[in-house]
RNA sequence: GGGGGAGUGGCGAAACGGCAGACGCAGCCGCCUCAAAAGCGGCCGAGGCAACUCAUGUGGGUUCGAGUCCCACCUUCCCUACCA
């Protein structure tokens, strides 16, 4: 009876010699290199099956480059600042430090176990001294360089977790965390000047020929370009001018009120000149409307408004408009104030109902083309009632009219970015001290980089009340290092996106004790050759990185490229019963549990499998039963070769029937499908892996049929280089048995040999309009004359051809003949 | 409202514009077994006795030939949104 394949064994074996023999150490040797990197983990809890895809496919990248030449730089570490090792402190007291500790070292003990081929000499946490202190370096040379600010804004405010937020991480209103209601606050808070990179972030997504058109087209709309005219409306009886942007200058004449944002600096001092009861009914309105969450005023909310009792002057129709503080104008986009054209904009005409607001219509449908009732017409058209330029087309109207105010110096042509600078202040404890010091004397000072890092003092009051660290007063006083002066700290502490802009440069110099990493190691190893990643990161961690990447980039402190990430995945996630799997939904598939039920290798084999990688999967045990089959026909086929010396230096073996061709074939077709697959950037492995089981189908019968033939002999020990990249500790094993003393992880993948892709024969379709009639055995490079001579001996050919005369013959060299026949 | 995907057997899926459904899961049949499991072999879109016909969300189009390309529509998923 046949010795089964003995994972629980084997697999743990192999774990510890590639631990012991650093098998997975980038070497740095002259070999091309290939940095291959799968987005920092969190350090959360168990993994589960859909992280174990993640690691599976980034690691089946790097072992297939690996095995092609590449000096592979694949390295692992951890996102280890964040809310939920403080929110673990406030609910059940434990410290953050050591909460993060216990769950890092789990992690790495689950990403281990999956066999994944990482270099662990480069690890870190970002959580430690030696990784944050660069973060406040980082911090600082943006400072110098005016690209880190404080000012007072409204801004978003998470009162589940007391804590500004960036806008990226608003979603629908609600904390991208904790998804509680947003709140809007004016509060004094550190911004990153990402709004100076707009236009960079913006025109080199046009370069990115290696990332998915979804993600550049998303963060297209979230930088949000648009041209336009900024010009100046005067108040009527009021030193003061209020600025509009309109990307629809062109519709001027048509404006019938100025609308501006509750928010609005103008807002009080309009005040000054009308009735006091208008002025407080306009205060009190504004207010309200600033009062409602995010989520209350974007969505689905009724245009509402009220009349100030001011007016403005139209500096290019000279007409006298009144001014309204509305609702549907928000305070941080353009100008925070919006010309009013009713007739050209479905929103000013939804306003312009409700108060009972004049429509003027002043462009022309160019054709038939018009709104439909009730609605504004928007598009472009033909000037009328507009008076100089009347006549003119839309297009040229606004050349002209940008002209005009441009020239009387009351506008100018400009552009709007929809994105607003990043907001880093975060008024928590678990992340990096802001390096800043505030003295009474100098005023804000930064903290010398002799002096960092900054360290987090351990024993800060987490109780969920208030900054934690502005209560701690030997944190807060300290001395001004300019002046030697008291002084207090600032106790913001930095978004944790901020560690993980700039941390795929760490891996190069991790132990680096006089910078972040080294320009000759960014040399060496950047770009990023593949990046793997979730695509909830599209606009957040991947604007802020490519960010990051251009200031260093600007700074000299990397060469070539100003852009991180060359190419870049995103893989699906995976699915239990349907849904995402989460601990209330009671669905979660365990790595630890699978990996002792089924093998790490089958669960590997599965998720690769089931679906294309960038697809969602859907978890389940008969899918990964097949996969414990397929490792056993493999063990099982390649059991009674052990042994036996190997086949020696990979030439094609004697091949002495059509079945020993067709095996050789087989592992040819395996080996070209992994090749294409990779280079091709496709990385579909799942069709990989379909033709490993034909493959070991046709070795099963070999080996049954034909064991001494040297075909049979070749395909066992070709199988685990096959292998490797999808099954490491089966392949490993297999090597050794097959007589090898080496890693078979450091091996040249198999090269697909046209020789043994060859075929004899071919079935070469014949079809009559399209429609196949028949299959002829022919050799592949027959020629259409012999093609038509062989077809027309098909008795299903001859009688379709007898509905016609031939016209017209389509032959496609070993593929196809098709005759057209009318 | 704007943007981007996706619709193929009972299920997951394959398919450089060229044999639709490879491979796997489930199911069915056989061999092996006292029996079961495992394993091995076979069948497995629909209709038809058959030659054949019909089948890749719907309707058009391009082409000798369309799951694949183009247009419109339907369904569905994701992203985004008073952005002026």
């Amino acid at each position: 009876m046949a010795e089964a394949y003995d994972f629980r064994n084997v697999e743990p074996k192999w774990r510890e010699r590639w631990e012991l023999d650093a098998t997975y150490r980038a070497r740095s040797d002259g070999r091309p290199k290939s940095y291959v990197l799968e987005m920092l983990p969190y350090p959360s809890g168990d993994l589960h099956v859909g992280h174990a895809k993640n690691y599976s496919f980034g690691d089946a990248i790097a072992r297939m480059m690996r095995m092609s030449g590449f000096d592979v730089l694949h390295p692992m570490g951890f996102d280890a600042f964040g809310l939920p090792a403080e929110n673990a402190a406030i609910s059940r007291g434990v410290d953050p430090a050591s909460w993060t500790a216990e769950n890092i070292a789990n992690m790495q003990r689950q990403i281990r176990l999956m066999g994944t081929g990482y270099d662990w000499s480069r690890e870190f946490a970002t959580c430690f001294p030696d990784y944050y202190r660069w973060n406040q370096w980082l911090f600082l040379r943006l400072y110098e360089r005016g690209l880190a600010y404080k000012r007072e804004a409204p801004v978003n405010w998470c009162p589940h977790d007391k804590t500004v937020l960036a806008n990226e991480q608003v979603v629908d209103g609600r904390c991208w965390r904790c998804e509680h209601l947003v709140e809007r606050r004016n509060l004094s808070q550190w911004f990153l000047k990402i709004t100076d990179y707009a236009d960079r972030l913006l025109s080199n997504l046009d370069r990115l020929d290696g990332w998915p058109e979804r993600t550049k087209t998303m963060q297209r709309n979230w930088i949000g370009r648009s041209e336009g005219v900024r010009f100046e409306f005067a108040v009527d009886g009021l030193d003061e001018t209020i600025a509009v942007f309109t990307t629809r200058v062109d519709t001027a004449f048509g404006v019938t009120f100025l609308a501006i944002a509750p928010e609005h600096p103008v807002v009080a001092r309009l005040k000054t000149i009308v009735p006091a009861a208008r002025g407080d009914a306009v205060a009190a309105f504004a207010e309200r409307i600033s009062a409602k969450t995010e989520l209350e005023r974007t969505s689905l909310m009724h245009k509402e408004g009220v009349f100030t009792g001011a007016y403005a002057i139209n500096p290019l129709s000279g007409a006298r408009v009144p001014i309204y503080v509305t609702n549907y104008v928000v305070a941080d986009y353009g100008t925070g104030a919006v010309m009013g054209v009713p007739a050209h904009d479905q929103r000013d005409s939804e306003f312009a109902k409700t108060y009972d607001l004049p429509v003027v219509t002043v462009v022309a449908p160019l054709d038939d083309a018009s709104a439909p009732a009730g609605e504004a017409f928007t598009d472009d058209g033909r000037l009328f009632d507009s008076g100089k330029y009347d006549g003119m087309t839309s297009v040229r109207a606004r050349a002209a009219m940008a002209a005009d105010l441009e020239q009387r110096g009351t506008g100018h042509v400009t552009v709007t970015t929809r994105i607003r600078d990043w907001l880093v202040s975060r008024q928590r404890y678990w992340g990096t001290p802001i390096p800043i010091v505030y003295c009474d004397a100098c005023g804000e000072v930064p903290v010398p980089d002799d002096a960092l890092p900054v360290l987090l003092p351990p024993g800060a009051p987490l109780d969920g009340e208030g900054a934690p660290l502005s209560r701690m007063e030997s944190f807060v006083n300290t001395t001004c290092p300019r002046c030697g002066g008291p002084a207090r700290r600032e106790t913001d502490t930095m978004d944790t996106f901020f560690e993980s802009s700039w941390y795929y440069l760490r891996y190069l110099s991790p132990h680096d004790t006089v910078a972040p990493w080294e320009r000759t190691d960014a040399d060496t190893w950047m770009n990023v050759d593949q990046y793997i990643g979730g695509a909830e990161h599209t606009v957040l961690h991947l604007l802020y990185a490519r960010f990051f990447y251009m200031f260093f980039h600007d700074c000299g402190w990397v060469t070539g490229s100003d852009e991180p990430f060359e190419r870049l995945f995103h893989q699906g996630m995976v699915l239990s019963n349907g849904e995402k799997m989460s601990k209330s939904r009671g669905n979660v598939v365990g790595v630890d549990e699978t990996a002792s039920t089924y093998g790490v290798d089958a669960m590997r084999l599965f998720l690769l499998y089931v679906t294309p990688p960038e697809d969602t999967a859907e978890w389940t045990d008969e899918g990964i039963s097949g996969r414990v089959r397929f490792l056993n026909r493999v063990w099982r086929a390649c059991e009674p070769l052990f042994g036996r010396p190997h086949a020696g230096n990979g030439d094609l073996p004697a091949m002495s029937s059509d079945e020993d061709r067709a095996l050789v074939r087989a592992v040819h077709i395996a080996a070209k499908s992994a090749v294409d697959e990779t280079s091709s950037r496709r990385f579909h492995y799942n069709t990989t892996i379909a033709k490993l089981d034909e493959l070991v189908n046709a070795l099963t019968a070999a080996v049954r049929d034909r064991l001494d033939s040297p075909a049979t002999a070749y395909a066992v020990h070709a199988l685990p280089i096959l292998l490797a990249p999808f099954a490491p500790h089966i392949a490993e094993e297999l090597w050794e048995r097959t007589g090898h003393g080496t890693s078979v992880h450091l091996e040249r993948f198999l090269q697909p040999d046209d020789r043994a892709l060859a075929v004899a024969r071919i079935e070469l379709v014949i079809q009559v309009n399209g429609k196949v009639r028949a299959r002829i055995s022919v050799a592949p490079d027959v020629t259409a004359e012999d093609a038509l001579a062989l077809a027309m001996e098909q008795q299903a050919v001859r009688s379709q051809l007898e509905n016609g005369t031939l016209r017209k013959q389509i032959f496609v060299p070993g593929k196809l003949l098709n005759l057209v026949v009318g």
